[in-house]
DNA sequence: GCCAACGTTGGC
DNA sequence: GCCAACGTTGGC
């Protein structure tokens, strides 16, 4: 099994959103790199959630992949924010997955605290410098560590 | 709201 | 293929 870190702001879409629901699909990326993540994804894939762009970013809970990834609905609907007219259904250029809520964490890993870890997390894609991906790897070790905290 | 980082676009 | 302009992200 792999593991990821997804970013979603907790205005837009929280944890709290995800239990509600339960499967959420995963859309809306549109960047490469994120995008080429979300492709290397497989059913099961264990997910940190994370709240950006926050009063207080951090790791928050625990989801699942339940769908590998598929062409990104919002891509081909004109009236979508996400809407990219240069792409077409004959060769789609955005991805999404289906994500599923598996739990909440018992508190908020906050950003500082996993800085704070970063000679345990060793090269941990989120703090490297100008970070900017929404999807990005976690390796099993990190996995470990960062629920270790909680 | 500011600003650094950095991906993308498009002219050449 | 270069690179300036521009837009977006996300912490603070």
């Amino acid at each position: 099994m792999q593991h990821w870190l997804v970013k979603s702001e907790p205005d837009e879409f929280s944890i709290d959103a995800l239990q509600r629901v339960g499967v959420e699909p995963w859309g809306g990326v549109r960047n490469y790199q994120a995008r080429n993540h979300l492709r290397a994804m497989k059913l099961g894939d264990g997910l940190l959630f994370y709240h950006s762009s926050c009063a207080q970013p951090g790791v928050v809970g625990i989801a699942k992949v339940a769908r590998a990834a598929y062409p990104d609905p919002t891509q081909f609907d004109p009236r979508s924010d996400y809407h990219d007219p240069r792409s077409g259904p004959d060769d789609p250029r955005w991805s999404a997955v289906d994500v599923a809520f598996a739990r909440k964490l018992q508190r908020t890993i906050v950003l500082d605290e996993l800085r704070a870890q970063a000679s345990r997390l060793g090269d941990f894609a989120l703090l490297r410098r100008g970070n900017r991906l929404s999807v990005l790897p976690v390796t099993a070790a990190q996995w470990k560590t960062i629920l270790s905290l909680e």
